[in-house]
DNA sequence: TGAGGGCATAAGCTGGCTTTATGAGTAGTG
DNA sequence: CACTACTCATAAAGCCAGCTTATGCCCTCA
């Protein structure tokens, strides 16, 4: 693999400023309005757009003495830009959020995987509705999370798995569920039958350490059954050792919907197993949200 | 607070090389380890880490005389900045495979939302198990892609939709669903039993135009009566109005995944229509595809 | 025919990222 | 105990991408 010249992929991709150009070219119709838009110059986005085109090998724009528009091309390659874009956003929310400290209007407490993959989502669409909120977060797991709302450090809280940690009251917000995934090439992935319980409960599961949410849910649904080829501490870590072909792994969905569509991974169907699990929003008894943590309360419901 | 500087998205986060450097340096646990990787210097990586940090206002990761490991923020960063680097993958073999022309190896002609949300990740594992293949990719509708496998310009086609183009074999390789997809404040998001067919048949509805694969399946499952609000001629165009507000619209559900997760849109759920439709690889009846072809075929049946 | 909006080109500046060169801390080893 | 091998940080100097300003051409519309 990698032979010869791998460069690496920022050197193939343009940049996030030159694909957000593209963005705007495509919705206003104009090199120069876009530009103004970005608070650049009409000849640095002639210039952007121009070198992204060379990179590319593509031509992206019909330019004319009156505007311009996309081509077909540049229609299909602004659709790729824009999940990029998105997903910087989310990083955005996100990572502004974790800079803002005690001090902030509303301040979130939430479970790992809840604030990996939901939050920056919620947080995005609480920005469009107020955008004058300071949001701080901070991750941990479902005891350090209730530690927060205690202590009053916290205002609203997320946590997932099967119980509420004592003094708070929740609400159930989504739900989870954890699925079976393999890489492309395993033989699961050519089964036509779904997996039964019990061939789940004897192969040996790449898996999150036991008292992780995760493990948890999957120890309950196979009767403390589930046999660990290797216990990793990490979702990630987990998903690294699926991917690379180290066996089957069992992960919330929530954690693999990218690798799914990337098709790095791929879900095997198990039949007779519950693996669902409810994402909750807690708070301390008593103190209903109120204000943001409201809002963002409200925004999480589905 | 937009006011003041409103700076771009580019501003705030980190440019791809960085994010990939961070990816690097969690994965090897060294800042030189995941210089040499990237083939710059141990000072260029410290550096570029150094002023990510500063730009987030986060530490990242704890150094330490025997190498660096992520702090806690660091490893929700990095799973955000994972998310970026992956879509910037599905852009890279997007760009890659519409720069190739038709001296490629494997031509593969695809309906705009199959290129457009599927195909990138086909490709990206289609280059894992085959690093060498060269793709071209056309998008079209299912006519245009009919005629370039009939006129042998594409060895390989999808289209999505109720019927095949005749002079076609196919096989179904996944199912899609058009869902009902409204701005998170309009009324139906509030709705607790799920939207009647009738109901969905009065309603102005935003819609793609007379003709397109996702109209013809709503049509056909509505009995002709879709009542349009707007007719766009684009997935994003249907998108976007949705997401100012402006009214219901009816997508594929492939197309608003991003949409959904991000908040920016809520899916309504309709009871009684069936908004199923397949997606089909399609080549010259006859022709069975062979060589990457083949692969690929494998690559996207579940 | 003149005004206005759209785009391209040229020249010069600047800032960020890079490399090279060096120093300092820690761990393992004979 | 000192030598080696690994880690990371700092400083100085060079390069290049992208920016701005200044200009010119093309087209459309009044």
């Amino acid at each position: 693999m990698s032979s010869a010249v791998t460069t690496s992929l920022a050197h193939r991709v343009p940049d996030l400023g030159a694909l957000e150009l593209l963005l705007a070219v495509a919705r206003l119709g104009s090199l120069g309005g876009a530009a103004r838009e970005l608070g650049i110059t009409q000849p640095a986005a002639s210039s952007r757009i121009r070198s992204m085109e060379r990179q590319l090998g593509v031509a992206l724009v019909d330019r004319s003495p009156r505007g311009s528009r996309l081509t077909d091309a540049g229609a299909l390659v602004t659709d790729w830009a824009r999940r990029i874009v998105e997903a910087a956003e989310a990083f955005d929310v996100g990572a502004q959020a974790l800079r803002d400290r005690r001090d902030s209007r509303l301040r979130v407490a939430a479970s790992m995987t809840i604030a990996e993959y939901l939050l920056p989502g919620w947080l995005l669409a609480l920005r469009a509705g107020r955008p004058d909120t300071a949001v701080s977060l901070h991750a941990g797991n479902s005891a350090a999370v209730a530690e927060r709302l205690l202590a009053d450090e916290a205002d609203l809280g997320f946590v997932e798995g099967l119980t509420v940690p004592t003094g708070l009251d929740s609400v159930v917000i989504a739900h989870d569920r954890l699925i079976v995934v393999t890489a492309p090439g395993h033989p699961w992935s050519r089964r036509r039958r779904p997996l039964a319980a019990e061939e789940l409960a004897v192969t040996p599961l790449i898996l999150r350490e036991k008292g992780s949410g995760t493990r948890q849910v999957l120890d309950t649904a196979l009767g403390g059954l589930a046999r660990p080829l290797i216990e990793l501490s990490s979702t990630t870590a987990v998903k690294a050792a699926a991917v690379s072909g180290a066996g089957p792994a069992v992960l919330s969905e929530l954690a693999v919907r990218e690798e799914l569509s990337m098709r790095r991974l791929v879900s095997i169907p198990v039949a007779d197993v519950s693996l669902a699990r409810d994402l909750r929003a807690v708070w301390p008894t008593g103190h209903r949200p109120v204000g943001p943590a409201r809002d963002l309360l409200h925004l999480t419901r589905v």
